[in-house]
DNA sequence: ATCTTTGTTAACCAAATGGTTAAACTATAC
DNA sequence: GTATAGTTTAACCATTTGGTTAACAAAGAT
């Protein structure tokens, strides 16, 4: 084979990392299958990202930078929670259709490293709950919304967002669902979710 | 040192297993670990279970047996969807939070080798939606719930009482809670979870 | 043209890892 | 006590794995 220079080998590289990583996990990828993936000599890795651990490093980085503007949706929007539940919903599911294996990844190279997040949150752009904590405290004074601990309803609004996603094959057994049947159980909680959860904070 | 015959190293090693799998997963665990933790040598990791892979397995199993009666508390009691939503959440949190790594190393590995289930659902006590399903139907019918359908009712259940053990790192880091704090945010949430549900659900 | 920098490859290496083996130890049956 | 079966250990082994190296190719600068 003629050996014309790529355009972007680390472009390369860092795609067929996302592939394995994400699906294999830190632990369970292998430098090989990476390299295999991109088509191209296992050195390329190293000489372009120094070792597995900064490779991985990279490719989680990337995954979460995706991840956390999804969250910026329901957390400094300035519409009304009600309106950014429903937005968050339809829109992070949506997303996440798109990518499906991002939330276990996350989820499981950060229970396995604790550190990790520590680094994460340094990051400018790191979500932050203060906005959205006021908002609710001050629908609720207004009498929009029942009284509920702002952190509570933000980890019930990610929960019911986040877990078909987590629990797939969990769910797909207990519901005898196939995979075109999942799809469209999944596609059916983009307005169901926030239905269930307005019906709960909103007085009636 | 003596080398007196111990009651049962094989409990010992699945002791030991346990932690490191559960900890670990099964790609980051190691054999030597294992044995170290369970204060043995290698050799009589194989001797007893013959491979990691049947090692896995054996912990896998007895993890997910821990699971699944929990889950009939929801699926096979006799009383109302109210009480069994009252009842199952502050019991799968009470259970949960004395096993706090058994929800994500279940749903890791599931997501790791999605055959698994399928061995899972041919065991007696794998967990059926039938019932469940038809309560919901027949508390609809009768006017005593909104309509929604029972499957996502039931993710809905599970994902609010789960994903605070899968996804503590992340809450943590958003909510700005130290360990402390984060018990806390649990604990409360055997009664919070339960009353969002049902104010979801309750027609008033 | 040729020198230099950058990119790429095949071959190689040391450490780690799951697994095996042969010998030794323990308890029990006879 | 000694034969027998089950249990435990240290040493060993083959393979895998992340990482390195030295030679080589391509492109741009002079």
């Amino acid at each position: 084979m003629a050996k014309t220079k790529d355009e972007n080998t680390e472009e390369q590289i860092l795609v067929a990392a996302k592939t394995v990583f994400q699906t294999k996990g830190m632990d369970g990828a292998r430098m090989q299958h990476i390299a295999d993936e991109a088509g191209i000599n296992k050195a390329m890795l190293h000489y372009y990202f120094r070792s597995k651990q900064l490779l991985f490093e990279a490719v989680f980085n990337q995954a979460f930078s995706l991840l956390a503007p999804q969250l910026n949706i329901i957390l400094n929007d300035e519409s009304s929670i009600e309106d950014k539940v429903k937005n968050f919903t339809v829109n992070y599911t949506t997303f996440m259709m798109k990518h499906p294996y991002l939330p276990n990844f996350i989820i499981q190279e950060l229970n396995r490293n604790e550190d990790f997040i520590v680094k994460l949150k340094e990051n400018t752009g790191f979500p932050n709950l203060d906005k959205f904590k006021a908002q609710v405290d001050a629908e609720i004074n207004d009498g929009l919304l029942n009284p509920i601990d702002a952190d509570q309803l933000f980890v019930n609004i990610i929960a019911l967002n986040i877990f078909p996603f987590l629990g797939k094959p969990l769910i797909k057994a207990f519901t005898n669902k196939d995979e075109q049947d999942y799809e469209t159980f999944v596609e059916s909680r983009k307005t169901e979710v926030a239905n269930f959860i307005i019906n709960s904070i909103k007085p009636h």
